[in-house]
DNA sequence: ACGGTAGACTTACGGCGTAAGAATGGCAAG
DNA sequence: CTTGCCATTCTTACGCCGTAAGTCTACCGT
C-alpha cells in the first residue's frame, strides 16, 4: 500500500529506519531483516538505506544500541539513594525485559560491545549506589560487569529455546526419553519438572550473584 | 595441493567435515565458513559437503555440539567426591577455555540449546556433587544453569571486544574521552585501568555466583 | 560379467550486500 | 524567472551465498 510515484520524496530518517528494520526483525526474525526487505517495508529501494546507515553491519549496531537504550529508560532522579540490590535487581530486570521483547537482536548484542553513551548513565549510578555501599571500585565495576553478562547470556537462552521446533532435539522431547540408570538425578529433575519457569530460574540467579556481591563486600554485613 | 583427479573419491567423513569447519573458523573467522570455501578446503565441490550434513545450520549445529564435548572431556573417575565448590569452578574454567579456544562458535552457541548428550555425563555429575553437599535437586538444576550462562555470556563479551577494530566506538579509546563531571565513578575507573584483565573478571563473577549458591544452601553453612 | 548404489560432480536459481553512477527535484543565488 | 548545486533516490550490475535437481562414475556383491 501507499506506493509512491516516480519522483516523490520518501524523506526518511535514520531513527524511521531503525524502527522500521527492529520492527522486521521482532516480526519475521533476524533472518527476514534483509536490506531489500526493509526498503520495500519503507516504499524505498534498498540502496536508498545507504543514505542513512553506512552499512548493514552499522544498522544492527543501531538496533542493539537502540534495545539497550530503551531497556534502561530513566535513572528516576526523584528516587533517594537506593539500596545497591533493589538497584541493581531492577536493572537486570528491566534489561530482560527489553531484551525479551525484541528477542532477535539477542544474539547481535551478544557480539557487540553495545556500551553506548545512554547507557553511560545507568552504569554511573551503578557504580554510585555500589561504592556508597563500601564496595571497592574495582569490585562495582567487575560486579555490575558480571551482572549484565549473566542477564544477556540467561536471556538469550530464554529466546533460544522456543525457537528450536524441529532441531536435532525437540525441547520438551529430549528429557524424557534419557537414560534412568546413567542419569538418574537428570531423570528425576525431569519427571518433577524441576527449574523450567524461565523466570522463577532467572529470579534464582540474579539473586544468587547479588548475595556472591555481599559476601565479597570488606563488611561483613550484607544490607 | 592434492588436487584429485576426475572421479577419484575424497572418503570423507562427517567428523572430517566438522573438523574442516572448525578450523576454518578458528582461522579465517565464522564469516569465512561457506560451503564453498569449506568444499575447496576439503578438495571437494560445495554440494559434496551435503552428503555428510544436511543443511549449513546442522553444521553449524555439529561444531557447537563439537566444542562443548571436548570442553567436558572426562569426569575423571578415580577422583573420589569433589567439594562442589571445586567441581563448578573446574567445570566453568575448562568450559571457558574450550570456547575461547574457538571464538568463531560462540556467538552460535549463545543461541542453540547445545545439549548435547556427550554433556549429560557432565552435568549429570555437577547435579549429584551439589545433591550431596544438601541443595535441593532444583535449586541444583537452576545453579548449573546459572553457571552455565554465565560462562557463555562472560565468555562471548570477551570474545567479542578484540573483534572491534573501527565499529562505532574503539575499545581502549571511548573510556578515555568521557565527561568527568557527568560520570566521575566511570573515569576514576578508566584512569586506574579497575577491572581490566579479562581472567580476573571471570573469576570474580564464578567465585561471587559460588557463593551466591553457598548463601541458598538450607544449612547456614558454606563449605 | 553386471546391475545397484552411494558418493561425487554439474548446472542453475533466487536472494544477498553493496559499488558505481544516473536521474530527480527542492532551493539559493543571480 | 532562470540557473546551477546538491541531497536524495533509483537503476544496474557484480560477485557471493545456500541449495534443489539431475547426472555421472567407480566400486561391490552376486
Amino acid at each position: 500500500m501507499g506506493k509512491r510515484t516516480r519522483g516523490e520524496r520518501a524523506g526518511l530518517t535514520r531513527t524511521q529506519v531503525l524502527d522500521a528494520a527492529l520492527a522486521l526483525a521482532d516480526r519475521d526474525g533476524i533472518g527476514a531483516l534483509t536490506m531489500r526487505r526493509l526498503g520495500a517495508e519503507l516504499d524505498v529501494e534498498a540502496m536508498t538505506l545507504y543514505h542513512y546507515v553506512p552499512s548493514k553491519d552499522a544498522l544492527l549496531d543501531g538496533l542493539v544500541e537502540r534495545v539497550f537504550t530503551q531497556a534502561l529508560p530513566s535513572p528516576d532522579p526523584a528516587a533517594g539513594p537506593t539500596d545497591w540490590r533493589t538497584l541493581l535487581r531492577s536493572y537486570a530486570v528491566s534489561l530482560r525485559a527489553a531484551l525479551l521483547r525484541h528477542p532477535g537482536v539477542l544474539p547481535l548484542a551478544a557480539s557487540r560491545p553495545a556500551v553506548t553513551p545512554a547507557t553511560l548513565d545507568t552504569v554511573e549510578r551503578g557504580l554510585s549506589a555500589l561504592t556508597t555501599a563500601g564496595f571497592p571500585l574495582g569490585t562495582a565495576v567487575h560486579a555490575l560487569n558480571t551482572l549484565s553478562l549473566l542477564v544477556l547470556g540467561h536471556t538469550a537462552a530464554e529466546a533460544a529455546r522456543p525457537a528450536a521446533p524441529e532441531g536435532s532435539a525437540g525441547s520438551p522431547a529430549w528429557l524424557t526419553r534419557l537414560d534412568a540408570d546413567r542419569y538418574p538425578l537428570l531423570t528425576d529433575a525431569a519427571r518433577t519438572g524441576a527449574g523450567v519457569d524461565d523466570a522463577e530460574r532467572f529470579a534464582f540467579a540474579v539473586d544468587a550473584l547479588l548475595n556472591g556481591f555481599a559476601a565479597a563486600l570488606p563488611g561483613a554485613d550484607s544490607s
